[in-house]
RNA sequence: GGGCCCGUAGCUUAGCUAGGUGGAGCGCACGGCUGAUAACCGUGAGGCCCUGAGUUCGAAUCUCAGCGGGCCCA
């Protein structure tokens, strides 16, 4: 039968169902899955919160790889866990999914699917058509993420995310950048900037992967001019960026040393050098001896000027003027000289823009050299590292050759080793904005505090200013406007406003190659062409708090929900979305996009190790959930740690989750054949009309409940959703599992109607639809099965779904601390009481007569009186003896052990016959009197000695089959001496279970008859059996019930037993 | 090289804010229960609390310095 019309379908009875014996993830998650889909769960939820407190929350937007790894479905997971819990209590939800569409990453993709190596290919093939490509890319990708986050029970808006491709949004971005030119934020400048030549784009720094490389790593003699072979020499990894060379720097206070070396060969040339790090150059130099000259600081050196060694290939060189400068970057590494190329470095670049240096720069976007190397030009610097180097040691000015390994940036896409270029692109000036960024971020609530206190405090301090401007196809065209003939810019707001000032009436797309097409007139009469770039992505995904409410579009979301209530990334988005969204929000606002941040963690490998493709460690959650259900891997994630520590994935740990609601599975399965049977209604069943009825157990997991609520709201209130759900798995092991329903058994299994036994199903009935909504944010298919089941099929009326529900507010009445406490230190007794069976060899099946405890405080001697029915209970025993607290139990015998530190020194020569005394003396009354007059008189062959109390340490004694262990209440004994009752009782239940067994192997239902002979090789066992007859045919509801010596046992079921070393034979068949 | 975070039993972790005999779960060993039974429960063994120094009567906890891992930056 179709699930989903078991929901629907309520006859004369509201029946709670039977469910399987496993708990199945896969079935009840695809159950559950189709249900949502046919009732349109989600919507109606939303719809249901409409008007509540209003809760805007900003989804980071995943780029569109097509896949999702176990750090976006953890992403996915915590927002979800989120947005439920806050749905759950009345708020009002904007949820928005959002996909990040746009740069680099498609592009290179695409490329590598049409097989393209560089940017012509491109433009050959039409940027149309590429443009074209990329988007189907993206959507194609964007919709097989989608299922992958469906599958994990995340609930978003899917059905309306924002696309950063979609115009509404470019719009959002190009009204941001309007604002930015408005208020003089947006700047062209030439400045140095990472460069793909590859890519043939800027990349942002963030966009900068650092990785080991070996590169060269050369010293190079620059001639000083006016000096006879005298040269400063300079260090660099990059030969290529020599013919670049404008100046070299030095730190003013360092001490330079002159130095006159001598080769093997004879040569001698005077060197400038750190002082410190003359034995090492000159080393590297291979130089057999040298002699100092002199030393100086370096702002002694800024009079000196030097020639390039390849002004001859280069002829600006041989214009060009080298001087020294100083600069506080400069560190006493290699040489203390750094090379300078303003064109080629950003602090190279900032030393050249302060002295006013050419900003030399000749190398193409394609990484060759142009026309103004000089003989290099054409030649790629990849190659030119070589030639130079080479050129240099044909010049003499070689000074050492060798290679480094070092950390470099890559292009974080094609993996292409970056060069620094100087070039034209368009900025916006965070420099001006730092201090009011900084005072923004303490506005915000940060999860935890230091993700915003410490690090993205430190990481806005250092930020440059935002080069927002790329040289490539697929992204948002950046909307400035700039006169042919004059030079003047426009920057475009909006996609109207474009329309007016091209003087275009039909739609167009603002994608690339079709903006580029429109021309502007300019006040000048000239026209205005757009420039080429695209936007940086992190531009794109930066305005999506205002787009994803359609703004600029639409004024009236955004007045009403704007800024964001929350938001949560992982910790790379500091620098990230953290980052590029507050910028963005305050050329924009002026403030910050968001109230509140959850900084998360990164998935890393069972080593601890990150997950990359090239390690091979990438676990996909396709996969997980396949094997564990989505469930399970929800759990798993949102309990093994604190949301912003990393998250080590140990598959491991996964089965102990799924072993927790698979034991949560049981738990709630337990009672519902029995309520089933019983036709149990909880509709016709108040919590009130069994309130006669509850017993104290059931007012305790009823508090237990009401306290497991509170602990979740607290855990909430913090972000710390670990807590919040290794309090619902405590709650189920412990309290329900372990204890309560061990406490409970008994009762659901009498037949007759039963106000006691109805009180229990309706506890159970309530604690479990609490469950179902504690654990819905969490665990939502699991919830929502078990709600449908308790709920939905019992209260036609009530809300379609778990999650539409109301989150349970804490209803203080039914929280009782004390009897909580008082249940804690029974239990502690009865663990005590276990160990202590175990020590004196007694099974539980066996009865004790009494157990003694030795009360700690009145609280524990409290719990004994109130919970006593409960402690005999999980004890089998038949009496509970307190002492008074904190005293022993008088029926301990003690031995008194004589300490030999204490007597020898007092006694010297006669110790011996002391300790003989002690020893022989009966230490009941010896502790008696010593613990009365603090001293004792003992009669030693016919001498008095006197004892004190130092002397004597006194241990206890068990009594016979009596046996002691701790509980936090305190010590308690267990008496385990049988007396013929307790016997009786012990082989009656022996027998009872050896039936019950084969009960259970003949298939027999649970209240199924029997017919039963019972054989005995032991005349005293069967007499004790005997006595409990009538108790054994009843709980092993025989009808017919033969117990005794030798008679014929025959019957659909024959077994031999041993018990306790006496045989017995049972035979048993279902009575008709 | 810099900033932030993490380091506790074989594994996953609690305890750290507020210093006072380090608790769990898994796994392992042994046992119990047998009307949750392909389920459940108890007991036991297992810890230089990463290392070193400092503060303190007392440090897993606070401070400093290292080492290892993660994110980010240079």
């Amino acid at each position: 039968m179709n699930i989903i019309t078991i929901y629907f379908q309520h006859g004369a009875y509201h029946m709670i169902e039977e469910i399987t014996n496993q708990y199945d993830p896969q079935k009840i998650e695809k159950k559950i899955h189709d249900f949502w889909t046919e009732v349109d769960a989600y919507s109606k939820v939303r719809e249901h919160r409409k008007g509540g407190k209003r809760f805007f929350f900003v989804d980071g937007p995943p780029y569109t790889t097509g896949h999702i790894h176990l750090g976006t479905a953890w992403n996915k997971i915590i927002k979800d866990s989120i947005l439920r819990y806050r749905s759950m209590n009345g708020f009002d939800i904007v949820d928005r999914a959002g996909w990040d569409m746009h740069g680099l990453p498609i592009e290179v993709k695409v490329e590598g699917e049409l097989g393209f190596k560089s940017k012509k290919d491109i433009e050959s093939y039409g940027v149309g058509n590429f443009i074209e490509k990329c988007k189907e890319f993206a959507l194609t990708q964007k919709d097989d993420m989608t299922d992958q986050f469906q599958m994990l029970g995340a609930w978003l808006n899917w059905k309306d995310p924002y696309m950063t491709l979609k115009d509404e949004y470019i719009e959002a971005a190009w009204w941001t950048l309007k604002q930015a030119q408005d208020k003089k934020l947006l700047e062209l400048g030439k400045r140095v900037v990472n460069w793909c030549p590859r890519c043939e784009t800027a990349i942002a720094d963030s966009e900068v992967e650092y990785e080991d490389r070996t590169d060269p790593s050369i010293f190079v003699k620059f001639p000083i001019l006016g000096e006879e072979n005298t040269y400063v020499v300079i260090w660099t990894t990059t030969p290529w960026t020599i013919p670049s060379n404008v100046a070299v720097a030095v730190h003013p206070s360092f001490e330079y040393a002159k130095v006159k070396a001598v080769a093997s060969d004879g040569r001698e040339d005077v060197l400038i050098i750190a002082s410190e790090l003359v034995d090492t150059v000159l080393k590297k130099g291979r130089y057999a001896d040298y002699e100092l000259l002199g030393t100086m600081l370096g702002e002694d050196l800024i009079s000196l000027e030097y020639a390039s060694p390849l002004a001859d290939l280069v002829p600006r060189q041989a214009e060009m003027e080298h001087g020294i400068y100083l600069a506080d970057f400069v560190t006493a590494e290699n040489t203390g000289c750094v090379h300078i190329a303003p064109g080629h470095g950003m602090d190279d670049f900032d030393v050249g823009k302060k002295h006013g240096l050419p900003i030399f720069c000749p190398v193409g976007p394609d990484g060759r050299y142009t026309e103004a190397a000089g003989e290099y030009a054409g030649m790629h610097i990849r190659e030119a590292n070589r030639v130079v180097i080479e050129d240099l040691n044909e010049r003499g000015n070689l000074l050492s050759e060798g290679t480094i390994e070092h950390r470099y940036g890559h292009c974080w896409r094609c993996k292409t080793p970056i060069i620094y270029l100087a070039t034209e692109q368009w900025f916006i000036k965070i420099g001006e904005l730092k201090e009011q960024m900084l005072s923004e971020i303490e506005q915000v609530k940060w999860y935890p505090e230091w993700a915003g206190s410490a690090r993205f405090r430190d990481w806005v301090e250092g930020a440059r200013d935002w080069c927002i401007s790329r040289q490539r196809y697929w992204g948002i065209p950046i909307p400035v406007w700039k006169c042919s003939s004059c030079d003047r810019i426009h920057v475009i707001g909006t996609k109207q406003e474009l329309q007016e000032m091209s003087g275009i009436t039909e739609d167009v797309e603002l994608h690339r190659p079709y903006v580029d097409e429109l021309l502007l007139d300019c006040e000048c009469g000239g026209k205005m062409k757009r420039v080429e770039d695209v936007f940086d992505v992190w531009f794109d995904s930066a305005v999506a708090s205002w787009a994803t409410l359609r703004f600029p579009q639409q004024r009236e979301e955004f007045d009403k929900w704007w800024p964001a209530d929350f938001i949560t990334e992982g910790q790379d988005q500091t620098r990230g979305w953290f980052y590029s969204q507050l910028g963005a929000s305050m050329v924009a606002f002026g403030k910050a996009p968001y109230k509140s941040v959850l900084m998360h963690g990164f998935t890393l490998d069972g080593e601890g190790r990150k997950m990359s493709k090239s390690l091979g460690n990438v676990i996909a959650p396709g996969d997980v959930i396949e094997k564990f259900g989505a469930d399970t891997l929800r759990s798993f994630v949102l309990s093994s740690s604190a949301p912003w520590e990393d998250l080590k994935f140990v598959t491991g740990e996964l089965g102990n989750i799924n072993r927790t609601l698979n034991i949560l599975w049981n738990v709630y399965r337990f009672p519902l054949p029995y309520m089933a049977l019983d036709r149990f209604d909880p509709s016709e069943v108040s919590f009130i009309s069994v309130m006669p009825h509850l017993r104290k157990e059931d007012r305790w997991i009823l508090s237990r409940a009401q306290s497991l609520v509170a602990e979740v709201d607290e855990a909430m209130s913090r972000c710390t959703l670990h807590k919040a759900l290794r309090s619902i798995s405590e709650f189920v092991l412990e309290d329900l599992s372990r204890w309560y329903i061990q406490l409970i058994r008994p009762r659901t299994w009498v037949e007759a109607d039963d106000p006691d036994k109805l009180a229990v199903y309706r506890v159970l009935y309530d604690v479990f639809v609490l469950i179902s909504k504690v654990i819905a944010p969490f665990m939502p298919h699991l919830a929502e099965e078990m709600y449908q089941n308790l709920v939905g099929n019992v209260y036609p009326d009530a809300p379609i779904t778990v999650h539409m529900t109301d989150w349970p507010v804490v209803d203080e009445s039914l929280v009782d601390k004390d009897l909580e406490t008082h249940m804690d230190m029974v239990r502690s007794i009865v663990e005590a009481a276990s160990n202590a069976r175990q020590k004196v060899g007694r099974k539980l099946r066996w009865p004790v007569s009494r157990i003694v405890l030795s009360p700690v405080n009145q609280q524990a001697a409290d719990a004994v009186v109130d919970l006593k029915s409960v402690l005999m209970d999980q004890t089998n025993s038949k009496d509970i003896v307190l002492t008074a607290i904190g005293e022993s139990w008088d029926e301990l015998g003690f031995e008194a052990n004589p300490d030999p530190g204490a007597i020898g020194p007092v006694f010297k020569g006669d110790a011996g016959k002391v300790i003989g005394a002690i020893k022989s003396a009966n230490a009941g009354e010896l502790k008696k009197s010593l613990a009365l007059h603090d001293q004792l008189e003992l009669q030693i062959a016919g001498a008095s000695v006197t004892i004190k109390p130092e002397m004597v340490n006194f241990t206890e004694t068990l009594p016979e089959m009596v046996a002691s262990a701790q509980s936090v209440a305190g010590i308690i004994y267990v008496d385990a001496n049988l007396t013929r009752d307790i016997e009786s009782e012990g082989f009656a239940r022996e027998v009872i279970r050896r039936v019950q067994d084969m009960r259970k192997e003949l298939n027999l239902a649970v209240d199924d008859n029997i017919r039963s002979h019972i054989q005995i090789n032991d005349e005293r066992v069967l007499d004790l059996v005997l006595d409990r007859e009538q108790f054994i045919a009843k709980e092993t509801r025989a009808n017919v019930q033969v117990i005794g010596l030798d008679l014929d046992t025959s019957g659909s079921l024959e077994k031999d037993w041993e018990v306790e070393g006496i045989s017995m034979k049972i035979g048993i068949s279902r009575a008709k």
